[in-house]
DNA sequence: GAATAGTCTACCAAATCTATAGACTTTATA
DNA sequence: TATAAAGTCTATAGATTTGGTAGACTATTC
């Protein structure tokens, strides 16, 4: 049973990231910025967020600048930034099992007939869902929730 | 970035339970089954199996009878025992943040106005599709869809 | 050349997950 | 009533992941 208070499901780096990217999104033109700033606004603790930034660049969403006056600047147009793309880039496949999973796939070692499995299906549903929706979320996507025009809640 | 070859998302706590559950339900009416069968025709470690056993009986899943002739078995009706609730029994809160569960709710702590928070409002969808699927998809359910007669894949 | 700002490598503490071991209790039945 | 069968309880342990820190290094601007 879960003892545990709360287990979170994405992880923090995931979380950090993607409201990074929303920070970024929302000063485009700005020129760089830089980490520290950034880190505060964010909450985000600094040397985290470093490594967090040097993984969205070298995943191509972001760009940098060294030295005075650099920092770091979004790629991408944020309409084609989504949120399932961060995810799998942090936390892997958006998936509750490997054995829906395309690019991770993997069979279970318990599964006796996968063609079949009645569980397998109900997770690939999830999962197709899932995605969907998370594809659908565009940094400018996010950003137009925010001001509350469009709400699920 | 995630070196990892894969991320399993559900716990094999929960995946065992599923199956423990499943095959349980294929064969009520015959009275108590043995832990040692369930583990082995499930491939699933005994002893780790016995825990999560008297898990679910400890949530009114399963019921069971001491000695010879003991055994677990299914305490409900395959129809109303449903994968989001033994989810939410071994992982916890189905939702990929605190600040959108019910029972564990939990304010994020970088979150500035959750109010108006865009990711909080995109992984909100996404939860209540996904306890939406998961709920529809009792043992029976599972069951039905092992037969081949519905499927998604 | 000094200050600024990103990059790289290494490390670490805490938590979680997946078990395993073994002693104990209850029950059926020979 | 002894004994074997079967579930229950407590404790522990190894491996992995997560979240975070430290510090040296490199590149850029003024």
């Amino acid at each position: 049973m879960n003892n545990d208070i709360f287990v979170e499901m994405i992880s923090k780096k995931t979380k950090y990231a993607i409201n990074a990217l929303v920070f970024l999104a929302k000063r485009t033109g700005e020129g760089p910025i830089v980490i520290s700033e950034i880190a505060e606004k964010e909450h985000i603790p600094r040397k985290f967020l470093e490594s967090i930034l040097l993984n969205l660049k070298k995943a191509g969403l972001l760009a940098s600048k060294k030295g005075k006056g650099g920092g770091y600047y979004l790629l991408q147009d944020p309409e084609d930034i989504n949120l399932a793309d961060v995810m799998r880039l942090f936390d892997g496949p958006i998936a509750f099992l490997p054995c829906v999973t395309y690019k991770y796939y993997e069979r279970c070692e318990e599964c006796k007939d996968e063609e079949t499995c009645g569980i397998r299906d109900v997770f690939f549903e999830v999962k197709k869902k899932t995605v969907e929706l998370l594809k659908q979320a565009s940094l400018s996507e996010v950003i137009k929730r925010e001001s509350g025009l469009i709400s699920h809640l």
